[in-house]
DNA sequence: TAAGAAGGTCACTAGGTCAA
DNA sequence: TTGACCTAGTGACCTTCTTA
């Protein structure tokens, strides 16, 4: 796991507010959150790059970047994280990995279109920048312009006005921003349902509100707003004006996901996510399309092709499942580095949700470029693992102290669902897989903070995975059976309800095929 | 921690872009930079030497000074350093005074064919111009006299220009070198994506675009970009012809070391860094290899040996052991000046590399390879490490932060080790250590940069330290159980996990043997 | 019990100030 | 102009508390 800092590049210290940063990028978005004023107004026009030598050199810019990577003091997140967002983090090094491979193999394309446009975008951040994928660039491009143009109409949380304009922010919003909840901002955040409802409005009037300027932050990270915007239909929640732990995430109706499982997913139409699960890849396919309910969801999962549907003997065999299903998962990227992978080659098959798609903008340049095209992807081998979902047990977020856990959890595994369906179709909806995607959420912790169908997606069979696994999953089943090393063997497996004792095997048989345990432990 | 300005040689005040130095050289550098104008021709031929009393007398040579030591805009470093940056700065400095002494031990060679070149450059100030080692210092020439023969053709970036020649630079680059980013002129440099693919280009594009001249300093540290850059294969830009500070530094192969770790272990072959780690040292031998991966590093520590993957009974007993370790280490070198070293003396007992034995430089090398290998190890007491290196199997990494970190601690002792095999070993290049150094890479912020293998090792050592004394580590177990104060019953040990009550236990005895502790603290 | 994140602490540095 | 001194930050570590 080695990750960089997605504002400066240097080697991240950890998943911090948000996004993996280093300990300088960390302290410095703490600081500049609850006192803007002390950031001063870029001279270069904001269009500094920020990267490590001269992160020190523009606060303006610097807190900019921190905001585009999804920064923000609401998706703070205390403790360990799930292996699932790890996982994810995982693969998307490796989606990277990919499409820097992949650009350099396309560099003739190298200028788009948008290149003018986009050029102020720093490089890309590949991580966080990537969240959004294809569709990313573009709306990020476009908060990026609105930023620069000042304009506040949409603004309605702290990060928002932020991005739109530190200036305007400052002025805008209460006096008091700084002040109010200098360190617990966070719970600003929750501040009250009331502004909730008043949102949609300019960012003045969030910014006088309650909390002081802090509370709006949930918003953000989607400039994503995107996220939600796909236009999700998604969560009825939304509507209510339940207490969310980030009020003004669940209004911008992005996709939930869990917690912990982090780093957004953004679909990437190309996007090496789609790597993660193959086009017909059962992962995704199994889930019902947009399952209202948790329950919903769980037993699509369940009924079609939960291989993994099973049951574990509970903690040690769900130990074995999970923690093996990990292993394999992580061997076999790294035996695929690129595009190799697998099977077929052929394309890839599929986009896990999204699909597809293409577009992407294409990137732009940077980054971007990579954007889609990684058509082709190729199964990954030893990966197939099941997806019961059952949202109880999905990693989502327990965050917080909440009792509303787990009612968020079904809620968001609903929502999720149904954003990820929608994100997913976009363009050509990848015929099973972009149905089962989707549900939309509204999880907002994810790193890069943005939500995307794909992610969406992605999020969906990692929850499934887990509640396959899941220890308390009654039936629950889910095994782990990673492929070994080849791998792919794995569909042999299609059943649906294999048992513990399956799954225990399976497991086994990994051990014994040598999947070695991955260390998950952190520090030194 | 005493440092001397390395620009003339004054107790030196901090850390000051990218050199110690003292408050005046500071104050002159930075005023100067931003002002070049200012800058009158040397009426010396550009040959003053600077030192303390003179060193008003000339700012053109003042200033070129400053750049050979060096100092960059970009090259600010903020905040705290780290302690494997403190390190390094003693281990230099031991260095210098073993080298001291060997070259006046051996003054019969005094003339060097170069020597006739360098005449000039004072008293090899052994931090800066020790960056490369002994490979520095040939190019180092070499670019002196570029600078003197006025060739801008690979200048890219204000210092390189600076180098070449004040004059040059000051008609060359854009007027408005100065003004632009004041004080944060760095940032200026990477303006935009746009102008970063234009890169690669002379120099003078750099300098007319956005940020004027003083644009291009960003992507300096860089070679930094190296710091991506090293193995990953990630940064396309990296490809591009970035403009490196100090371009010929920059190509040179050092080591990788952590960030933090700030000055570059350049191999010094027979440098006195040998001495530091008597042969048997056990510190540095259970370095693997040259890991490729950082994964690969961090499972081989694990999976392998990591005896130290243990716990520690938490903070406290990670604190001791850091700290101590640190201490223990500083100390023996003190204690062991030149090569003295006494192996057996108990403490040694370890040697650290060299796996046992002795021949000191046995190890030479490689020990690299110990890996796991280190059957024969002796067992230090406390702090008999493992690094083992097996790539292969190892698990994944999936923490979150460490993962960097140990990845870099592995790297640089595997790098430490490499080098001070290498040093050690002058005569016969060890084999793979070689190798493990190229890694190189280019951290760029070294201070000094130099490295030594010594301190090479110091830092393995260090490294070492912290992964198995880590706090967290689980285990806790036994506590205290090993090796009481004597000691070296550790070779029991060999066996695979030692806990991290030996490591503990080994820590405590240092105090208990008063192994003082250093002040690392820098100032003053 | 650990892994891991928010925050706090405080060693440090870029810059600014101003007497010399 | 210089450089000792001060101030506003910066960021490496460490502490506290959450979460797997
Ligand atoms: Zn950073
Ligand atoms: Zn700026
Ligand atoms: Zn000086
Ligand atoms: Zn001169």
């Amino acid at each position: 796991m080695n990750q960089q800092c997605k504002v400066c590049g240097e080697p991240a210290a950890g998943f911090h507010f948000g996004a993996f940063t280093c300990e300088g990028c960390k302290s410095f978005f703490g600081r500049s959150y609850n006192n803007l004023s002390s950031i001063s107004e870029c001279k270069n026009n904001g269009e500094c790059v920020i990267n490590k030598k001269n992160r020190t050199s523009c606060k303006a810019c610097r807190l900019r970047k921190c905001l585009l990577v999804g920064m923000s003091k609401s998706g703070s997140r205390y403790g360990r994280r799930s292996n699932w967002f790890k996982i994810h983090c995982l693969l998307q090094e490796q989606q990277q990995q990919q499409q820097q491979a992949a650009a350099a193999a396309q560099q003739q394309q190298a200028a788009h279109a948008q290149q003018g446009g986009r050029q102020k975008t720093p490089p890309p951040p590949p991580h966080s920048l990537g969240l959004l994928g294809a569709q990313f660039d573009p709306r990020l491009h476009h908060t990026l312009a609105a930023m620069q143009h000042h304009s506040l109409a949409r603004a309605t949380t702290k990060e928002e006005l932020m991005l739109l304009g530190l200036d305007e922010y400052k002025h805008s919003s209460s006096p008091s921003v700084s002040s109010p909840e200098s360190h617990n901002s966070d719970s600003s955040v929750e501040v009250s349902d009331a502004r909730l409802g008043g949102r949609g409005g300019v960012g003045g009037g969030v910014g006088g509100g309650v909390g002081g300027g802090v509370g709006g932050g949930g918003a953000f990270k989607s400039p994503g707003g995107g996220v939600d915007g796909h236009g999700v239909p998604a969560a009825p929640h939304h509507h209510l004006p339940m207490p969310l732990p980030f009020p003004s995430l669940a209004t911008l109706g992005h996709a939930v996901f869990p917690h912990s499982f982090l780093p957004s997913f953004a679909a990437q139409p190309g996007a090496p996510g789609a790597l993660l699960f193959p086009p017909g890849a059962p992962y995704l396919c199994s889930l019902p399309a947009p399952p209202k309910t948790p329950a919903g969801l769980l037993k699509a999962a369940n009924n079609n092709n939960n291989r993994y549907t099973i049951n574990n003997n509970h903690e040690v065999a769900d130990m074995y499942s999970k923690r093996f299903f990990l292993d394999a998962v992580l061997q076999s990227q790294r035996g695929s580095p690129v595009g190799s992978a697998g099977s077929a080659g052929g394309a890839d098959r599929g986009s896990v949700c999204g699909g597809g798609g293409g577009g992407g903008g294409g990137g732009g340049g940077d980054d971007s470029s990579d954007d889609d095209s990684r058509g082709p992807r190729s199964p990954r081998p030893g990966l197939t693992l099941a997806l019961a979902a059952d949202l109880q047990e999905s990693p989502v977020d327990l965050s917080m102290k909440s009792a509303r856990a787990r009612e968020e959890r079904l809620r968001m595994a609903a929502a999720a669902a149904a954003a990820a369906a929608a994100a997913a179709l976009s363009p050509p909806p990848p015929p099973r897989a972009a149905s089962a995607c989707s549900d939309a959420s509204d999880r907002d912790d994810e790193p890069g903070g943005h939500g995307a169908a794909a992610a969406a997606a992605a999020a969906a069979a990692y929850a499934a995975v887990l509640n396959g696994h899941h220890p308390r999953s009654t039936g629950g089943s889910g095994a782990g059976s990673g492929v070994g090393s080849g791998a792919e063997d794995a569909d042999a497996e299609d059943d649906a309800d294999l048992d513990a004792s399956d799954d225990a095997a399976s497991v086994r048989s990994l051990r014994e095929h040598r999947v070695t345990p991955i260390d998950l432990t952190t520090r030194v």
